[in-house]
DNA sequence: AAAGAAGCTTC
DNA sequence: CTCGGAG
DNA sequence: CTCCGAGGAAGCTTCTTT
């Protein structure tokens, strides 16, 4: 079957239709197999294998053909634009550390020496006896030489970061000076750590001492610390990414250690991770100097002037930012450099933790209020407040500072809901049927609503008449949307000054008044569109309202958000409506709405629960809203 | 100028 | 988006 | 239950290569 559907797709829509003709066999055969389950994420204009979708064969004929008509327009269109303009060239690309290389300092030993554990190792290391003769050389390697002493320190005192935060001196671990940048060897070696951890508290545990030590030393570097524990390097609706790749860092390793590509590439196989095929590769360069070590600052910094490369050349002088910084490696620092260039830490350590962590860090270092009020539990109520923070402000850079000026307890005061900055959308839950809905939802209100197939949207409207639209994840999305940021402005109530809505955009067909598949929604271009260009038009189906005039809605029960929502906003069709629904408690009326639903051509439902436990719950995947999507049910 | 490779986003 | 595993 | 990490199809955009 899974041939089947390959074959399906990569044919042009033309040939698609002719293999329609099979599709009661695909049918057969994928549900004897296992229904639908396999193919339950994959998106098909028409569907071979769902059986909810319009009877393959019945009055198919008509659709094809405007389909066809819509996909071919989009294709022309995009075709025109490649006639974009480019940026003006840089200079070219200069430097190269090509020679820059190891002084065999990696192999050093972890000899641990556990009596010099707890002293105080934060001072400014100084030089050891054995050493330099070279006048000119003198200053640079004593550095050199110190750092290396430093790893071995480090090395030393690291697994104290597996004590109870309870037990852990903040300054145990430090082996550099208070107010000095934090040696990335620090944040590497506590990767380390981790990794070879399974139990989330342990984790907590190291990531919160690894977080207070930087509070107590240097408390300067903790933004920086923070974005590469998260493996960030700007909020998310800030758009900034690395546009780096496996290819690009294959090139930049076999750049750095004089190697080829076919032969990073071949052991990359081998380990299956470039982090491990960095750490690996001995540097084949020449022997001089290392450069000065890295610091925790100059990573991140590094890091986000890679993301602003852009334009000709952009590829090599990318290249040369990461070769620069694997130069500069030592010990385990090139696996993880890489990692987190691709994006993947993959040591067990995410979002959640790193946030609870905060919270829990935050919670040691308090000596501002106490908790103030009757906190019974401040440890576990600390990763609570940080995690509901960040979902609102899901901003760093301010909840860091907010967090060491203020303290944790005076957070949702400091940092709140601000238009211009997304909250994360409230996510649904999978359910396999009605059945499962009532059974849940047992003696609550609650109320279905259509489950529309497009794309999540965050539409902000700002007291000047401004808009901004967001995505599910966060990606600022107004300059492709401008139809969208026309219409709203043109439906709100004239008495309306700001508002954030919760939507689903969705393709729509308006001379047919018809909602139109997912994947003609994504052949709309995405950057800088131009209204009189647009081809495929989009209809705003709204179902939360999260802000209005000035205030905040979260808190409110969705009855009354929705209520909000209605007298906010005109509804014109095709261009703003809002999300079809019934509020009821009979199974055969839900199921009878669902087959409707998916008759107009939506996925299925959205059940919420409306008066009670029915509060905006920002990026969660709450009990309160429940999907019901014809793909995943058994039936 | 056009084609291809790589990266990123959506679901 | 879905899925499965670990805790 | 929560969190992490693995996986996938299809589409557009950017940069490099031809």
């Amino acid at each position: 079957m899974f041939f089947l559907r390959s074959c399906y797709f990569h044919c042009s829509p033309r040939l698609a239709l002719d293999l329609r003709l099979v599709s009661p066999l695909a049918r057969s055969l994928s549900s004897a197999v296992k229904p639908y389950s396999s193919s339950s994420s994959l998106r098909r204009p028409f569907s071979l294998s769902s059986s909810s979708r319009p009877p393959p064969g019945r009055k198919m004929s008509s659709k094809p053909s405007a389909f066809d008509a819509l996909m071919s327009k989009a294709r022309a269109v995009a075709a025109e634009k490649k006639k974009k303009k480019r940026k003006s060239p840089d200079p070219a690309p200069v430097e190269n550390p090509s020679d820059g290389s190891k002084s065999d300092s990696a192999a050093v030993e972890a000899k641990v020496d556990g009596s010099e554990a707890v002293t105080g190792g934060s001072r400014p290391i100084e030089v050891k006896g054995s050493n330099p003769e070279k006048r000119p050389e003198q200053k640079k390697a004593k550095k050199a030489d110190s750092s290396t002493e430093r790893v071995k320190e480090l090395k030393g005192k690291i697994h104290l970061l597996k004590k109870k935060p309870a037990d852990f001196s903040p300054k145990a671990v430090a082996c550099w000076g208070e107010g000095e940048r934090v040696p990335f060897v620090f944040l590497c070696l506590a990767f380390d750590l981790i990794s070879n951890e399974t139990g989330r508290i342990v984790i907590t545990d190291i990531v919160c001492n690894v977080l207070r030590t930087v509070m107590t030393t240097t408390p300067d570097d903790l933004v920086a610390v923070v974005y590469l524990l998260a493996n960030r390097i700007a909020p998310a609706h800030e758009g900034l990414e690395l546009g780096i790749g496996e290819a690009l860092i294959i090139k930049a390793l076999a750049g750095a250690c004089g190697r080829t590509e076919a032969q990073i590439r071949n052991q990359n196989k081998e380990l299956g991770d470039l982090g491990l095929v960095a750490k690996a590769s001995r540097s084949s360069q020449s022997t001089m100097r290392k450069p000065d070590a890295l610091t925790i600052v100059k990573v991140f910094d590094t890091f986000r002037l890679i993301a602003k490369e852009s334009g000709q050349s952009s590829q090599e002088k990318k290249k040369n930012h990461i070769k620069a910084l694997l130069v500069a490696a030592t010990d385990c620092e090139p696996l993880y450099l890489i990692r987190l260039l691709q994006t993947k830490l993959r040591i067990g350590l995410a979002e959640q933790t790193l946030l609870a962590a905060l919270g829990q860090a935050a919670v040691y270092a308090e000596k501002h209020s106490k908790p103030s009020t009757d906190v019974q539990s401040p440890l576990e109520e600390a990763p609570k407040i940080v995690k509901q923070v960040y979902s609102i402000l899901p901003v760093y850079d301010k909840i860091v500072p907010a967090l060491l000026t203020d303290g944790v307890w005076k957070l949702p005061k400091s940092c709140t809901f601000t238009l211009g900055i997304p909250v994360g959308p409230m996510l649904a839950k999978p359910t396999k049927g009605v059945s499962e809905i009532l059974s849940k939802f047992q003696d609550m209100v609650y109320t279905c609503e259509y489950k529309y197939d497009g794309e999540r949207a965050q539409i902000h409207y700002k007291e000047d008449g401004s808009v901004e639209i967001y995505s599910r994840n966060a990606e600022h999305n107004t300059g492709k949307f401008p139809d969208v940021v026309a219409t709203v402005s043109r439906l709100k109530k004239e008495d309306v000054k700001s508002f954030v809505l919760d939507c689903e955009l969705v393709a729509y067909d308006r001379e047919k008044k018809k909602i139109l598949p997912f994947q003609i929604l994504s052949t709309r271009a995405r950057k800088n569109v131009v209204l009189s260009e647009i081809k495929v038009d989009v209809c705003i189906y709204a179902f939360d309202m999260l802000y209005l005039n000035g205030k905040p809605l979260i808190q409110e029960q969705l009855k009354h958000r929705r209520e909000h929502l209605y007298d906010s906003l005109k509804e014109e069709p095709g261009f703003l409506q809002f999300a079809t629904a019934i509020t009821s408690n009979d199974i055969e009326e839900i199921q009878t709405f669902l087959d409707a639903a998916v008759n107009a051509s939506c996925e299925g439902l959205i059940i919420k629960t409306l008066d009670r436990d029915a509060t905006y719950e920002p990026s969660k995947r709450s009990n309160n809203w429940l999907k019901l999507k014809k793909d995943y049910m058994d039936r």
